[in-house]
DNA sequence: CACCAGGGCGCG
DNA sequence: AAAGCGCGCCCTGGTG
């Protein structure tokens, strides 16, 4: 493809290195090419490369579009493969960019991934703009997805289609998507009967509220509206419906909760009730006594068929629909007209019902997946909208002292690390990785540079451990940094976070992570206004350190156990790996992490202490996963302050897979399904997508092989706890057992027991963990024993790791906890 | 003021 | 040539 010559003599300037890319006269500057008066642009990030061009046209065509009409140009307009740009590049580069556009005067942008996104409109965050149009002076522009991210990772094409196929039709006026009647509204009597009327009639529904902000237990927070789409014999396909609740223009704005009562019954009623991202509104309509139980999760679904992709209703409703955009531009619902309210309610629902439908189908070839998704995510979903709405108890007193201890002590730092500090220091006191902390350590005291980062000295704390005996005020820094972490992360937010009854709360996903884990967090998204927002904190980073895990427990009456399975992960390794050693060492109930301590260290296992055994952990883990001799001598001093030479780190790895030689094996066969189908399962069916497999960057694709070796492992494992978690709910519910389950921390499950419970409570947690019928489940023998140990306390910290015999005549002995 | 990336570190 | 994996939160400094 030859630069347009009018455009380039205009352009173009051969000398240009402005920010240093081009490196010869053929690399250097190149301008776009087509007709200089096309009416559609198409802007990538480089001058395109022949496997992208072709994917791209390829596009364009079965949208509709006639390419040699269209202007196509990069952001960046020099090529060099070994640099990847920075944002001051890319806005160096933006006068010849803009000089085109101006020449060329498009009518349409089409604007390809987020650089380009980024030098044309100033804008960040692609997965938020695409597939948006946007005005920017008299031309249009849409953003999408690079088509190289789609090379890589074929599960974005139907996606990459839809932008297109969306932006074509906006192009040529008229739109892709079909006719959605109209909603009819039940704001009065009789239009809530014919609502109700509908709802018995009804086989399935997709359900969605609209609410004030995102926190349910807010004051005077409440559901501004609530909506259906239904489905049954009879009936109109995708019947819309929508409630006006407490909306200043509602006809119900006073009597919102009565409304509610009377139609919870027939909410509930119907015989399959899905949402997306359900558990929010969920956990809003329980708050207001509308007990309903969501049947399928349409944003679980969607992660569980492909972890990759986005998971919001509208860019799925987009993607595998070419839905119009129909959001609302406001954080505050209220002060929109009730109407515009109720139809975007209502669209919410019929997409929703759209999703449900094309991943009820989906499900149908991937029968292993619907398992997982029907046996483990639906109902730990169900357990998860109970613990957030529940909460964890949080030690009044405990908190408030600790609290007054942790500041006190980072005063005492601060006081004693400036009597170092000089008075003519510049800017302003700061101890954090700063300025001013960069310039007082390395500058003014002089202390050596061990490490650089991008943005200027590192202060980590491996760095700092490396400077302990150059100065004094390292060993306080370094005690800074992990108070002040405590402050900021926990007890202050313990503390403002806490609800009238003293428990603080939290968000699980579960579609958080790529391998099926779980994620935790404080956040909320407001799906109206698209930010986040604080509800409460995260529980699977609470330090386990006494002072802080100490805080967290059961309130008087109850008590705190945590059951986690030993070793789970190694225990999957062996399983998948089918390496003898493992195997032989896990059947005869044996341990690893002794053992290889054992051998490392070279003592006999009876001589292996507690701190023995934990360094062996970071030596089985690290290896197992793919880690080098380097990095091991790195971890190996800062996690352990254990010194080994490069050379003692390659001789303890050599042996550790002599010692495991079913290791290697597993590892290349890995790999080689990695390469060859550029994904990898868990012995559940769970999905990993590994698109750099197909990289020609050997790291990239080197870390790709390194996450087909631990994916499945992790995934796997963590099903095993989310099972687990299941069956016992299920048990404690068929029994009326009072046993909150309060999360779970990926191996481990927290639960919180009435006292008078724990004798029927405590065998049931260690023999359900200990017994998982995997194969009745899921079709599936493991022959490596999986277990777990028990610990009770009146807190998380510090608890009592219970022994079988303890767990079996728990109140006929005394025991300490 | 909002947003973003980077650094650093809490957990498994 | 070398490369453990998976998360979320807090802070800083730069940018618009």
């Amino acid at each position: 493809m030859k630069p347009n010559p009018e455009i380039q003599l205009q352009v173009r300037r051969a000398t240009c290195q402005a920010c240093g890319m081009g490196e010869g006269e053929d690399t250097r500057c190149i301008t776009g090419y087509g007709p200089s008066d096309a009416d559609i642009m198409v802007i990538s990030k480089l001058p395109n490369s022949p496997k992208y061009q072709e994917l791209l046209l390829d596009e364009l065509e079965r949208a509709g579009l006639d390419p040699d009409r269209m202007f196509f140009t990069g952001a960046l307009k020099c090529r060099n493969f070994d640099r990847s740009p920075s944002k001051a590049d890319l806005k160096t580069c933006h006068q010849y960019l803009e000089k085109e556009i101006l020449l060329v005067e498009p009518k349409w942008i089409l604007v390809l991934g987020n650089e380009a996104l980024q030098a044309t409109v100033g804008r960040s965050g692609i997965t938020k703009y695409r597939g948006q149009v946007f005005d920017y002076g008299e031309v249009k522009v849409m953003p999408t997805i690079s088509p190289n991210s789609v090379v890589r990772n074929p599960g974005q094409r139907t996606g990459f289609t839809a932008d297109i196929q969306y932006f074509a039709a906006q192009v040529s006026g008229v739109s892709v998507t079909e006719e959605i009647h109209e909603h009819k509204v039940a704001d009065t009597k009789a239009r809530l009967k014919e609502l109700i009327a509908d709802l018995k009639r009804a086989d399935a529904m997709a359900f969605d509220v609209e609410t004030q902000g995102f926190d349910e237990f807010k004051e005077g927070a409440g559901m501004v509206s609530l909506a259906v789409t239904l489905m049954g014999e009879g009936m109109t396909p995708h019947t819309m419906w929508a409630v006006p609740l407490k909306h200043p223009g509602s006809a119900w704005r006073r009597q919102w909760r009565r409304v509610l009562e009377v139609l919870a019954p027939h909410l509930s009623a119907v015989p399959r009730r899905v949402g997306h991202n359900g558990k929010f509104d969920c956990r809003w309509l329980r708050h207001h006594k509308v007990p309903i139980v969501e049947t399928f999760d349409t944003m679980l679904a969607a992660h569980v068929l492909d972890e990759n992709r986005a998971k919001g209703l509208k860019p799925l409703a987009r993607m595998l629909f070419g839905a119009d955009p129909w959001g609302i531009d406001t954080k505050e619902l209220d002060t929109l007209p009730i109407d515009d309210v109720l139809r975007y309610n209502a669209l919410d629902t019929y997409w929703t019902f759209r999703l449900y439908e094309k991943f009820k189908d989906d499900f149908r070839k991937e029968r292993r997946l619907f398992r997982v998704f029907a046996l483990l995510m639906m109902p730990a979903n169900e357990i998860f909208i109970e613990a957030e709405r529940y909460g964890v108890w949080i030690d009044p007193e405990l908190l408030a002292t600790n609290y007054e201890i942790a500041k006190r002590t980072l005063e005492d730092f601060h006081t004693e690390l400036m009597q170092w500090v000089p008075d003519d220091h510049p800017g302003k006191v700061n101890f954090n990785a700063s300025n001013f902390a960069r310039w007082w350590l390395f500058d003014h005291l002089g202390l050596p540079v061990l490490k650089e980062g991008k943005t200027g000295p590192s202060m980590a704390e491996d760095v700092l451990l490396e400077l302990r005996d150059a100065h004094p005020c390292v060993n306080i820094m370094l005690e800074r940094v992990k108070w002040n972490k405590y402050v900021t992360s926990f007890l202050k937010p313990y503390t403002e976070l806490r609800d009238d009854r003293g428990r603080i709360h939290t968000t699980f996903k579960l579609h958080g992570t790529v391998t099926g884990r779980l994620s935790s967090g404080k956040i909320e998204a407001d799906k109206v206004s698209g930010r986040t927002k604080i509800r409460g904190v995260n529980l699977q980073q609470v330090p386990r350190d006494t002072f802080i895990r100490g805080l967290i427990g059961a309130p008087p009456g109850w008590a705190f156990v945590e059951a986690d399975f030993s070793q789970i992960e190694l225990r999957v390794v062996a399983f998948l790996s089918r390496d003898s050693t493992m195997l032989r060492l896990y059947q005869t109930g044996q341990d690893i992490h002794r053992a290889t301590a054992s051998w490392v260290l070279n003592k006999p296992p009876s001589e292996v202490t507690k701190d023995d055994r934990k360094k062996a952990k970071a030596v089985n883990f690290g290896f197992v996963y793919g880690m080098g001799a380097r990095k091991f001598v790195h971890t190996a001093f800062t996690k352990y302050g254990l010194r080994f030479t490069l050379q003692e780190a390659q001789a303890i790895r050599r042996s550790f897979f002599e010692q495991f030689a079913g290791l290697p094996a597993w590892h290349a066969r890995q790999r080689r399904l990695a390469a060859e189908y550029r994904r990898v399962q868990s012995p559940l069916g769970r999905t990993r997508h590994l698109p750099d497999m197909a990289s020609g960057d050997e790291g990239v694709r080197a870390e790709a092989e390194r996450q087909a070796i631990n994916s499945p492992v992790q995934s796997f494992a963590s099903d095993l706890t989310l099972l687990s978690m299941v069956l016992l709910d299920q048990y404690f519910r068929k029994h009326d057992l009072p046993v909150h389950i309060l999360g779970t921390v990926h191996d481990a499950i927290n639960f919180e027991v009435r006292e008078d419970a724990l004798a029927r409570v405590l065998p049931v947690i260690r023999d359900t963990m200990g017994n998982l019928p995997l194969e009745k489940k899921f079709g599936i023998r493991v022959d490596v024993p999986i277990l777990a140990e028990l610990k009770v306390g009146r807190h998380w910290g510090g608890a009592h790791e219970l022994t079988d015999d303890e767990i079996d005549h728990w109140g006929t002995k005394k025991v300490d906890w």
